[in-house]
DNA sequence: ATGAAAGCGCTAACAT
DNA sequence: ATGTTAGCGCTTTCAT
């Protein structure tokens, strides 16, 4: 007599073990857990009679059992030290986070999202430390998250951008090749005749925001040009505002401004646009990611295109490839390009 | 002869285990086991040996084996069944998990974030059904989301929002009363003269796009009014200008929209813009959420505001109410109000 | 190809 | 207050 395929799954008090599935398709529990781990030196028949268990139980294997006998959980964490309101404010996360996701689609792996700008200690480090995950991205990272090397002695972990303690032996990274794209932004503003230039950085306890300053006074200096005013910005709407409103009060005359991300570029045209600056014609703006931000309302911004859904993407495959034991390079660098658009 | 306090932690080729704590301190694994439990029934002189150990091996417990043995992960999850796009592009999930790490900020779970929009048997499902979270909260429930149903079998949930196939016994909730919210906005319209209302809707498959539509209805009956038109919108910027453009094109003498959420307005308000359509004088726009979006730039949008911080907040509560095996209520319904800017 | 047996690191009775 | 003894559900040698 066999039993009719619509019923419900049978389980006792909690979820169906493989004990319980190997009783069913009267096979051994080894066996069942062959073909679990994708059917190998299984005969037919058993393969057979164990996935319809499978199926009858609606049977999962319990993950904590899994990964504690095979020492691999599966699952990989993108680590992002910003508070919320600046991960869900910045849309370079969502692209960072849609990347990860993308490659780790056809992969086995799922991800683990951890936003914290925790202390050291916290339960997000000690989650990790437990040994929930494999491995490890990390984007956004400044030179205070001392708590980060403690994940990266742990376990392999990927960074998005440089670390900041340096590019050292073991660090692996998926950066964008940022002092080039301060370059291109600064040279376009050179060459289209600005030459009382200021710039907005980001916050400089992370080498993007560094790399990017540098590009900007490079292109300076051999233009032979002093930076106007380089003020500090902290990558959100209201510290671009905050910026650009010191820029105009020390340095009214300045005709140009390389800002180092659209968000703040955004938070600068307000106060620009509120004092009835014109923009281009009194001061160029040049925003950098080219995200959503970019082009979400007018004016639409000039700025430099970072491939930020490739960079997680990127990531996430050099990691994988750690975890598969292979030997991928330790460094991979993303190129930037000019996006001209109406603001300079 | 002691050890320097200074030393590196000793660990042999992996991670400390409980056993090296235990022989490192003197004393037997069930002694380190109280003392990572709370530390009750133990002598001072062994709590403060074992502290010693743990410290000096920096040790951190196996979660994997700690919840095998518990069978408990302290681990919740938080579904959203929409893509990344959706997720970042919305404020209102933003508010969500702020408010869902909020209120676990306080506890001793961690959030596992799912992002997926995805098909029944996924990844998410199999993870969650493996016994990796000891709970589950949902947003944004469609009636086609039918594995989570497997989920709600599987572990105690909490929705946010009702979930679709109704308020049936042992369906948690948490809800804004979002036919209120309806009235609200549609009252305000009506209460200033309005005649010719139109609404655009959330996705139909959607409880509270459903319930914002019963309260516009409403509201309209009691006035003796006929809704101009109906369309249907999908929670985005760009789906709320297309509804837009259908409104005046079918109904060009519209004097007023009532819009289910800010973002779907911001499209709106794109259209209305571009065709020289003035707002609030030839047509008042309500929206709602009373998200960023609402304010991000002018005009700044007369909307109803939902607590959706609270809301993720409260949906945490109850779900950790369950986890330790308390009763607390199976529906919570938040109240929202009216906030009356520049657009109607 | 398959089963038996050992063990992953921890918690939880149960003794004492 | 502390140690001993069983497992939790699975993978993984090792035989056969």
């Amino acid at each position: 007599m066999t039993l009719p395929s619509t019923q419900m799954p049978l389980r006792g008090a909690g979820a169906a073990t493989i004990e319980e599935v190997a009783a069913r398709a009267g096979v051994s529990r080894s066996t069942v857990s062959r073909v679990l781990g994708g059917g190998d030196r299984v005969s037919a028949a058993a393969l057979e009679s164990v996935k319809q268990a499978i199926a009858e139980l609606d049977y999962v294997p319990n993950r904590a059992a899994r990964s504690l006998a095979s020492r691999q959980t599966l699952a990989i964490a993108l680590v992002v030290p910003e508070d919320t309101t600046r991960f869900f404010g910045d849309p370079f996360f969502a692209s960072i986070v849609s990347g990860v996701n993308a490659r780790l689609a056809s992969s086995e792996y799922i991800l683990n999202l951890f936003i914290a700008s925790g202390d050291p200690g916290d339960k997000t480090t000690t989650y990790l430390t437990g040994g929930n995950v494999d491995g490890a991205l990390i984007v956004s990272h400044h030179a205070s998250n001392t708590f980060l090397d403690r994940i990266h002695r742990t376990m392999p972990v990927v960074f998005g951008g440089r670390p900041m303690p340096a590019a050292q032996d073991g660090y692996y990274f998926v950066d964008v090749d940022n002092v080039e794209g301060g370059r291109i932004a600064t040279s376009h503003l050179v060459e289209t005749g600005r030459r009382r230039i200021a710039t907005i950085t980001g916050p400089l306890d992370m080498t993007v925001s560094d790399d990017r300053l540098q590009g900007f006074r490079q292109v300076l200096a051999e233009a032979r040009l002093e930076p106007r005013i380089v003020e500090n910005g902290d990558f959100t709407i209201d510290g671009g505002a905050a910026a650009m409103e010191r820029i105009l009060e020390t340095a009214p005359d300045t005709d140009a401004v390389f800002v180092a991300s659209d968000l703040m570029a955004r938070g600068a045209l307000r106060v620009l646009q509120a004092r009835g600056v014109r923009v281009p014609e009194d001061i160029a703006v040049v925003g950098f990611d080219d995200s959503p931000a970019a082009t979400d309302m007018p004016p639409h911004l000039t700025t430099v295109r970072q491939p930020s859904r490739e960079q997680g993407e990127s990531m996430t495959e050099v990691l994988l490839a750690r975890l598969a034991g292979e030997d991928p390079p330790q460094a991979t660098i993303l190129h930037a390009e000019l996006v001209i658009r109406d603001t300079a």
